[in-house]
DNA sequence: TCAAAAGTGTTATCCTTACACCCATGT
DNA sequence: ACATGGGTGTAAGGATAACACTTTTGA
């Protein structure tokens, strides 16, 4: 018996709903108490090389299969193939498989709710609260994970100094980007449950997931799924500022509060309002359509569209992030 | 027999030396005639589930073996699963297995030549000859590449439309990341000899590796190897304005020019020399040693180093590209 | 009339670009 | 002295950040 190796998928999905970035989670529920059974998940799946002529094709047929959804937009993110936190062994013909993650990133304009019970839209602060400075600095930083941190780094000054500069102590800076940095410092602290879980499994302990975690440091997820979030909603951070992936997000219309709201939602931060707006207008992407939009709750705002067509012809940046200091 | 997977590991190692941007390759030669047997290839190997704990310490272990060089800064690129594109198929045990790539870019500053005869350090411009634009617009692009190009679009609206925006046609600017698009665009138009190959052994024919294939567009490379280097030089170019890393791929000490160089080397692009220093000074990652280097041939130029202790200390942003319009 | 959100004007500062020129060494 | 590369000054234009204010709707 050989142990070898399976490519597990996962996709990443995300959207913008009420101003709020919601990423999309498959969670199996009992049938009879209709209670959710396991953790929540992302919707993947084992790659089969005799079927699938590419990962993308597959991973696309994941995801309709679990969630009813189609997927528009997608890019690759990572590959994780490390020992230990990957998922649990699968059962492959004769023998163990290695799981190996290949996630994925997709973007989608529309988060209509599918009839599936087992799916939701979730917003990814439930598993990063600490990810959301929209109404500044989260006090969950300094009341919970700074105490923490400091606990497990003792005299360490490598781990103070990787610390500090990832939730931005002591002054530092607040780079949005690095989530994926920041949970894998939390996972290394022992503040993720994953992390006992993989380590209990690591010990040769049964692998039960276990059900009822201190979600205090944001809810824990199936597998490596949140890591494969993380990478998804850091990915998607950086891109934001170099490519014009927001319009992704956007529906066919829109407003440029709305733009605005959907920007703030994925970066995690406050935008100063017409600073903002100078930047949409000097990136020339999207069009004044003269036809307003009432539903505002104060006066009209002029709806816009994304001139897609202009991607052909020239390479086309993103919208850098005139931050509101408040 | 079902197919199972294996995945490849294979590293683009990067330096620079007098100028020149190179890459490690490794070409099994002829042990009596001393001649190349096959196409140049990177170092690369299979991923034991059993034997490594992670991509990384699989990669590094094969790269040392197969060329007796250690690599320091290392980071994964991208993984290719797609049916058709990837190596021949491995044998194992008792069938035959889809390999799937996974590229990583490792940067180094020392470019030793090692004793192993197979391996090389080869400047990236043999593979991708229309990448450099250091002396100008290369002339192949307009003389080879473009009429090809045209050919193969016929009336084609799209197929000319990215035609244009990659290659920098009709006036279009040059975006010197698009190194992976470039390529799979040559391949697509079958003007990579490698589009051939693959396509023989789809149709089931032996998969042999044609020696004797024109480099007209750039020399080929074993497996989908070209198409990693493409990924790494794409990948290494963005991220040199983004994040300081260039300083990977410095000795200790070196002089502004140097640096400059290092920078125009990989990213293919000549730079304005005073800007370029005013943008080093701004980044404020350098320190003057107050010594000086006395082998450049005119002036003596001041050494420097890179500070790299305050990485730890703040995030640290990469180097705009002052460009020279000549 | 007032709350709520849309939309506009203006300035100081900093960064980038684009000029042209002087300096220290080896031959 | 002169060729070769090292190193500097400065001004225009553009982008960003930081101010506060007007406009148009619905309740």
């Amino acid at each position: 018996m050989t142990l070898s190796v399976v490519i597990g998928l996962s996709a990443v999905t995300v959207a913008v709903r009420n101003g709020e970035a919601v990423v999309l989670t498959v969670r199996p529920h009992d049938a009879v108490t209709d209670r959710a059974t396991t953790l929540p998940g992302l919707p993947s799946g084992p790659f089969h090389p005799e079927g699938h002529r590419t990962f993308e094709i597959a991973l696309r047929a994941f995801v309709t299969e679990q969630t009813g959804f189609d997927l528009g937009y997608v890019e690759q993110l990572y590959t994780f193939g490390d020992k230990g936190r990957d998922a649990p062994r699968a059962e492959v013909g004769a023998g163990a498989a290695r799981v190996v993650s290949v996630g994925y990133l997709a973007l989608t304009p529309a988060a209509v709710d599918t009839d599936g019970l087992d799916t939701a839209w979730a917003p990814w602060s439930r598993f990063f609260p600490w990810e959301d400075w929209r109404q500044g600095r989260p006090t969950l930083i300094d009341e919970a994970i700074a105490p923490a941190l400091r606990r497990w780094a003792g005299r360490d000054e490598s781990r103070i100094a990787r610390a500090r500069l990832l939730f931005a102590l002591d002054g530092a800076g607040w780079n949005e980007e690095r989530v994926l940095d920041r949970y894998e410092l939390l996972y290394e602290a022992g503040l993720a449950p994953e992390a006992a879980r993989d380590q209990s499994r690591d010990r040769g302990e049964d692998a039960i997931e276990p059900r009822a975690l201190s979600a205090a440091l944001g809810e824990p997820m199936l597998s490596d799924h949140r890591r494969i979030l993380a990478t998804g909603l850091g990915r998607l951070r950086g891109k934001l500022k170099y490519r014009p992936v927001v319009f992704e997000l956007m529906p066919a219309e829109f407003t440029l509060s709305a733009l605005q709201r959907a920007v703030e939602a994925i970066a995690g931060v406050p935008l100063h309002k017409q600073n903002f707006r100078r930047v949409v207008e000097r990136i020339d992407l999207v069009e004044g359509l003269g036809r307003m939009d009432t539903e505002t709750g104060g006066r009209p705002a002029e709806l816009f569209r994304f001139r897609r067509e202009l991607l052909t012809q020239r390479p086309a940046g993103g919208l850098s992030l005139p931050l509101l200091r408040d």
